[in-house]
RNA sequence: UCCCCGAUAGCUCAAUGGUAGAGCGAGCGGCUGUUAACCGCUAGGUUCAAGGUUCGAGUCCUUGUCGGGGAGCCA
């Protein structure tokens, strides 16, 4: 088809020239004896203007009747708009409509974001939406650039598992077996006649996989969905989310947080430069400080500190917290807030966690206490990073796994990692959704992704 | 899972325990440059569900469902 982009219309240094247009209408204004329509393609958050006059040959059958949300096709004049709003407009000679829209349930006054999730087949055509995926779309781009860039093996881990040791996050299990009556061996469900003949789960990270990977390419990167089945209701949990996890031998932790921050500062600096019209409107319509804030995080050097001078700041704080600050303890996300919120007030690195608080595989450190482990939040969100350098000691790693009931032969391969040619390696997951939210100043993370899946809503 | 808040027209909301309304949207008409256009008219309701109190319930009570915010859970 004879189609060209609203974006590359809106972009042209001049008027001029017959030029053909596809999109729905965002909105249409009729006067007696010609019309304005507005169309949208999603390439860009602007409309075209496009004027109908009364003497294209279908006006009165089609064009009085077009509704917000119809689908058509416009060629005609790309000429200077003598009215305010707008550079240029299309002066139409003929319009085609694919079809209408009756009962559309946009319209083109705001909507809430509730309403917005209820319609989230169509709410793409909004303009928040449309902005949401536009970004969505940079920022994965951006990821793999960076990634790509610095020599990184894109690695494709498995979704589905048969670990059951992938962590304490509860699992979605993943079966063939017929839930009503499933086959019994002494009482107890009998998986092995399951169609991997075992119980397997939808992925809660590829961690474990990528550190094998490292282990050979050096330096890889996973990108792609993870499964929680906790059930979180919160403006920051998805029961499916997407998650990045670069993983690099002969690495440690300064280089890991090294990593992050040029990591993030790439992410951020490749959406302000490329995505200007988006962050424009979400600066105006979503949050007041999105462009301010991503432009003072790409600019200044993030704060780095250790997770014991963290719990002297807060409980030299004065501020009175609900949950207790001890040595010891995990810090809760009103802890988290005021460090990064009010304390430092831009991205903040937290390091060396006691040991009993954080998972099997982290390095421990010299002191006894704590491990080579590291969080990045950030104001608002709280958590966007967690890593750490892993431990790549075999005899350390397995009186670890002992100390926390973890069985070995659960983990063979694992630990074969560390017999055979072990090395010194880090790296971490960053929460894409959450990454998201923080550029765009999105306040729920169940509207930064097409479909959300949430505890008691899988719709769409 | 816990705490708090909410559910009324397609959407956003109003309505002292006493006749359910407005704006937008929709339909019809008007208007020769609009910009969330403007002006006039019309249609549009099981007030989330079930039960209860009351002469009378959108409003008060109970339970449930759904949604929101916060917290927890969470590699």
């Amino acid at each position: 088809m004879n189609r060209v982009r609203i974006n590359e219309l809106l972009q042209r240094p001049e008027a001029g020239g017959e030029v053909t247009i596809h999109g729905w209408v965002r909105t249409c204004r009729h006067s007696k004896g010609f019309s304005f329509l507005e169309i949208n393609d999603g390439s860009i958050i602007h409309n075209i203007q496009c004027v109908v006059d009364a003497d294209v040959p279908n006006y009165d059958r089609d064009v009085k009747a077009l509704q917000t949300g119809a689908s058509v096709r416009v060629t005609g004049r790309l000429v200077d708009s003598p009215g305010k709003g707008q550079r240029f407009e299309i002066q139409a000679k003929d319009v085609h409509v694919y079809g209408n829209a009756e009962g559309y349930p946009l319209q083109k006054k705001g909507h809430t974001m509730e309403f917005l999730r209820s319609i989230a087949h169509l709410r793409a055509r909004s303009n928040t939406f449309g902005a949401v995926l536009r970004v969505r779309n940079v920022m994965a781009r951006a990821i793999h650039d960076f990634f790509q860039s610095r020599g990184f093996v894109y690695l494709h881990t498995p979704i589905i598992t048969a670990s059951d040791c992938e962590g304490a996050g509860e699992m979605f299990r993943v079966t063939t077996l017929d839930a009503g009556d499933p086959p019994r061996a002494e009482g107890e469900i009998d998986f092995a006649q399951d169609f991997f003949g075992k119980p397997t789960s939808l992925t809660v990270s590829g961690q474990l996989s990528a550190e094998t990977a490292a282990l050979a390419l050096s330096d890889v990167y996973t990108f792609g969905p993870t499964f929680r089945a906790e059930n979180s209701n919160t403006t920051r949990h998805l029961a499916e989310f997407w998650m990045v996890e670069p993983e690099c031998a002969f690495f440690d932790l300064d280089d890991d947080v090294a990593l992050a921050e040029a990591f993030l500062k790439h992410i951020f600096s490749t959406v302000l430069s490329e995505c200007p019209d988006d962050m424009d409107f979400f600066n105006k319509r979503i949050d007041k400080t999105a462009i301010e804030t991503l432009r003072h995080i790409v600019e200044s050097p993030f704060e780095r500190m250790s997770y014991s001078d963290a719990i002297e700041i807060l409980s030299k704080s004065g501020k009175s917290f609900e949950f207790p600050i001890e040595w010891g303890l995990d810090l809760q996300s009103e802890h988290e807030r005021y460090l990064t919120e009010e304390h430092v007030k831009r991205p903040l690195v937290l390091t060396d966690y006691p040991r009993d608080i954080k998972a099997f595989y982290m390095r421990q450190n010299d002191d006894g206490k704590t491990v080579a482990a590291m969080d990045v939040l950030v104001p608002k969100i709280g958590e966007i990073i967690g890593g750490s350098q892993r431990e790549e000691r075999l005899d350390r790693l397995q009186e670890r796994m002992k100390e926390m009931g973890l069985p070995e032969e659960d983990y063979w391969w694992y630990l074969d990692t560390r017999k055979f040619g072990t090395a010194p390696h880090a790296g971490f997951g960053l929460g894409f959704e959450r990454t998201i939210q923080f550029c765009t100043g999105m306040a729920n993370i169940r509207d930064v992704i097409p479909f959300p899946r949430t505890p008691g809503s899988a719709e769409f």
